[in-house]
Formats: structure tokens, sequence, C-alpha cells
DNA sequence: TCGGCGCACGTTACAACATATCATTTGGAA
DNA sequence: TTCCAAATGATATGTTGTAACGTGCGCCGA
């Protein structure tokens, strides 16, 4: 795979625009959020989906599930696999490959690079440039929303010439549990 | 490989102190740099090397020398492919990992994250948390310094918790050209 | 009603990235 | 010289990610 591949390519259905300005962050700078969970955050994630003009079939809704018990970033193989159970049949990764793009492109779930797996949001519906806490330790996630600070990225890197900009603000390192 | 890959995990000789405080970061804030290139750079990275503790081998100052000459994020198996052919014998990719892995750790060489890729560091020796830039459609990286920043997200993430931090901060976007 | 189309998902194969384990070489210190 | 530690080699395997093509199903217009 290129050093390239964040640049999303989904077919004609899943095209999505996700070239948020920066002014168009910075609008969503003071609303509050509902962190979502369990069935609530499912039904959130629905209506998400939904709303963006795609299906919630039983596919990704159980793709969806099983993601959102995860406190650590899932790789596609453990979702796989859990899914797999659960449906008591063999679920192939590239169908969930194929998902969790979608969910990613769709602001359901986020990709955590510096892990090579995903996360739910837990507020689909808000767009933010989330910055994630993981524990080298015991692997568990956090999140911040920090619109100021993600915003001083987007625009250091808008100053030095770049567009359509997608920071990938991650922190490695040992969370309070493990310290 | 599981999650937690990052926790660096060297041999004896190669386990370095990577635990750099916000306040030691600080400090550094106001030096000025020498942008190494050619020559120069790999001269700068063999005394970081060597000030470190470490050898600077053939081995060594081959595959730095083919990194230095990449300016998009380099896999170990671009690297092993080109230093394969310089040294006219195969060069394995666990050799080509060995020696990222400590050229990581001693700061003459970034991780980037979100292309699974390397590059050099242009001005080893100076101890900063990098911002990348790397475009979507010719994979060019470049990068910022701007510690102002970098400490806000060290900080955000101290406030959370967190110790021993090391920030993951990368862009995505289009470049100038590329614009 | 039937044919064609689009979308979701399945199946298989493979490419790309990363690590584990043990062997060999090399150079310096006892 | 003998021994040891560090560096590298060789081989195998594990993990992550794509490509290419096939199947099933619902919808819609002729």
């Amino acid at each position: 795979m290129p050093f390239w591949r964040l640049a999303t390519t989904l077919t004609t259905a899943h095209r999505i625009d996700l070239r948020f300005g920066t002014a168009y962050i910075a609008e969503m700078a003071a609303h509050h959020h509902h962190e979502h969970e369990g069935a609530s955050l499912a039904h959130a994630a629905q209506a998400a989906l939904v709303d963006a003009g795609e299906q919630w079939t039983e596919m990704r809704a159980d793709i969806f599930e099983v993601l959102a018990t995860f406190d650590k970033p899932a790789s596609a193989y453990d979702i796989a696999d859990l899914v797999s159970q659960k449906r008591g049949k063999r679920v192939a990764p590239n169908s969930v490959y194929r998902i969790l793009d979608l969910f990613v492109a769709t602001n359901l779930a986020r990709r955590v690079e510096s892990a090579n797996a995903y996360l739910a949001n837990s507020h689909p519906g808000c767009l933010h440039d989330c910055i994630f806490l993981i524990c080298d330790n015991c692997g568990t996630a956090t999140h911040i929303d920090d619109d100021k600070l993600t915003n001083n990225v987007r625009a250091a890197a808008e100053g030095a010439g770049f567009a359509q900009v997608r920071p990938v603000i991650e922190v490695r390192g040992k969370c309070a549990d493990c310290d």
C-alpha cells in the first residue's frame, strides 16, 4: 500500500465530501456533545449513516456494535473474528475493511494511524479533529476534543500551502492507570 | 503486531531514554537549526549516532544515505531494495528495520505513522516534536517545527494524566504544487 | 412480467508491512 | 588466544491491506 493511501477512494455512492474548511470547524467549537454509549450510540450511528444517504444494514450494524465494544483501537481482523463468531459464519477482513472505510468517511468511526486500527466515534454527527491518547502499556484509547488546538494545526498546514487538510493528531504515552 | 507496538523495545545497547519532559523540550524552543543536506547531513547523523554511544557502520551509513535521498516517506522495503542494489547483495528487510528502529530511537530518523514509512531527520541532534505534512497526491513530505503548538499537545495529554508522552502529529492533504 | 442496473456482500488470491528466531561474522577486551 | 558482545544474515511467519471478480437482491422502467 502506498504512502498516499489516505486519499479516500470509495465508489460513487460513498464519495462524501470530507473537506471541512477551518471556518466550518470553528463554527462547531461551541456546541455541546452527547457522548453516546451502548444502544444510544448505535442509534446515533444509524441516524448519521442514513443522513449521509447510506443504508444501515445488518452487517453494518453488527460491525459497528462490535467496534463499539472496544475501548482500545480494534484492528479490522479483530473485528472480523468477533463478527464471524456473532454471525456463526466467516466474515472476511475484506468485507470489514469496506465497511470501516465507509464508517470513517461518514464519521462513524476513526482510524488510529499509529495503531493501524479503528475506534467508534462516540459522537457521530459532530465534526471534529480528534486528538487520541493511546496508552503504550494497556492500549486503552481516550480522546480529547480541543478545537483551538486542532485549528492551530490546520492553520499551520494551510500556512504551508496545504489544502483539503486532515490532521492526524495522536499521542502515545502511559495513561494515568499504567503510570 | 499489537497496537502498543510503539513502545520501543531495543536490546540493551539501544535502550535510549526517550522521555523528554515538556520542560526540556521547551528549553530548545529558541535554538536555531542547521537544516543539513547531502554529505553534511550524513556527517551530522554520524556525529549524533556516535554521541549516543552507537557505532557508525557501513550498513548504517548506507541505509542512512539511501533514506536521505527520499523526499517522501520511504518504507523499509523501499530502502531494502535500494540498499541491496547499492551493495550488489540482498539486504533483508529485517536488517533495515533493525537499523531504522535505532535511527528513530536516536533521532536520526522519524517514523511517519500515517504512511508506515520513514524520513531522515534533517537536523539530527535537535529534539523536536515535528509536524509532518504529507501530500495525498504526490506523497511529498515537509515538516514544520512549531514548539508552541506541539507543547500544547503535550500539555493536553499530560493534563489527561498521560506520562512519557510522544506526540504523533501529521497532516494529510494536498500540497501547494498539487493543489 | 421481465430484463437490466446498482448496491451490498462473498470468495479468493495476493501485496505490503513487520517481527521472531537462530546462525554467522567481526572486533575488541581479558 | 579465547571469549564475549554487538552487528548483521537467513529464514520463516505473522499482521495489515487491496485487487478482482462473482453472487444475490431489490428497484424501476419497458
